[in-house]
DNA sequence: GAGTGGTCTAGACCACTGT
DNA sequence: CAGTGGTCTAGACCACTCC
């Protein structure tokens, strides 16, 4: 047998989210104050607190001193998405991985590049990352010299940028978007026409001002991105 | 000017951050416990915890009890996807809302919507949203009159069954997919030919038990899910 | 069994912001 | 200015899990 085991906050969280949900609460009414609230389910006011700042993370309420804490008028699904390295994503589905370096080379990267990493003294990567042999992804990678000069003496023959990156250069922050192309030159590698429509990932990582590598990754057909959300209005 | 007025939590945080981004602290290896980290940085322990809770759920540190923390081995990138409603998301960039009903009709859902589902029971709604005139998405929704009988006569037609189901049914939980397909029928619809590769959401949402409903959006050409990501390894 | 994190309390001070 | 949330404290008990 098991118990969840539910927190005195994770009841108080459900409770306030089954009140939004039936409308006793309704969208942009003032809810109770944290201290009534307390008072209520009698309980801290830290534990009211807890439970009222994971529903506004969860964009469910919007809270602002002085003005209390409002049902959310437009509550937004939140998702959250993991993009793990690519190795592991491919191991843990339990494929054997496989990886070949394509091109590396110093070179000064495509205008849209050049604006996101701000240089022009770039390191170039490109390589098929594969599962169970077929082609999983195909990874196009520039690496801003500016800021790692080791880049330039690195071998990627064995490991992949993703990881030696990983272990050489963590960042503060990154710049993630999704999209939909069409297959370009790639396509021949992907084992696709091309034209045909590939998932694509863009991806640009910063320690500080300073950014370290932007990444564009196609992906073999197929490939999808899942995830799950929680409670919504 | 404006101070960014930096809380002893986040002082903390970052300061953690910054020695697992040194490898002052490896990855894999136990970091100290919250008594001595609060000792060693003069505050109390639920002022340490809350910063390693923070970082815990970033994915950068493992904790158990009794095992401790741990800085992660595999420290995932984890970005938040924000999914606002479709009317809301185009207005939000300034530019005019345009929706019209395409059909309305009680149907029997395909095997995969079906299972999804869990009924033949369905609602089967679709509509074309639009920006400032142009196609922007195309929307094949199924309900479950199961679930939700009042979906049967409800009118579609100046509302989208996205804005109706948001103040009629809020769900619980949810699942996501995003996808590149190649264009269908909705081709036309979305201004592009039949085989373009077109950005898709597959969403299902349940309240509880109970499957809701079931949608997948077909995005016109040039659409992008952008997001951010916080501090990484 | 014992060490660690998870939670909770009662109270306090402070930051922000609407009035 | 005053009301509200944001944070912090010192201490406590408990749940979990490794040894």
């Amino acid at each position: 047998m098991s118990k969840p085991q539910i927190s005195r906050w994770q009841a108080i969280h459900d409770e306030v989210l089954r009140r939004i949900h039936a409308r006793e609460w309704q969208p942009g009414q003032v809810i109770p104050n944290e201290v009534d609230l307390a008072a209520e389910f009698g309980c801290a006011r830290a534990t009211v607190n807890r439970a009222l700042r994971v529903l506004a993370e969860a964009g469910l309420l919007e809270r602002r001193r002085k003005a209390g804490t409002r049902v959310a008028l437009h509550p937004v699904s939140r998702a959250t998405v993991d993009i793990p390295v690519i190795r592991q994503e491919i191991e843990e589905r339990g494929l054997a991985y496989g990886y070949a370096l394509i091109e590396n080379t110093k070179d000064c990267p495509p205008a849209q590049v050049r604006a996101a990493l701000g240089t022009r003294n770039c390191q170039h990567i490109t390589a098929l990352h594969r599962a169970e042999g077929a082609p999983y992804v195909f990874e196009d990678r520039w690496i801003s010299l500016d800021t790692l000069s080791d880049a330039a003496c690195a071998d990627f023959t064995t490991f992949s940028a993703n990881e030696w990156l990983l272990a050489h250069a963590p960042y503060t922050h990154g710049d993630i978007r999704f999209a939909a192309h069409a297959a370009g030159p790639e396509a021949q590698m992907l084992g696709t026409e091309p034209g045909a429509p590939v998932f694509v990932i863009d991806r640009t990582t910063w320690d500080h001002a300073q950014a370290i590598t932007s990444v564009r990754l196609f992906y073999a057909p197929g490939y999808s991105i899942h995830t799950t959300i929680g409670a919504g209005a």
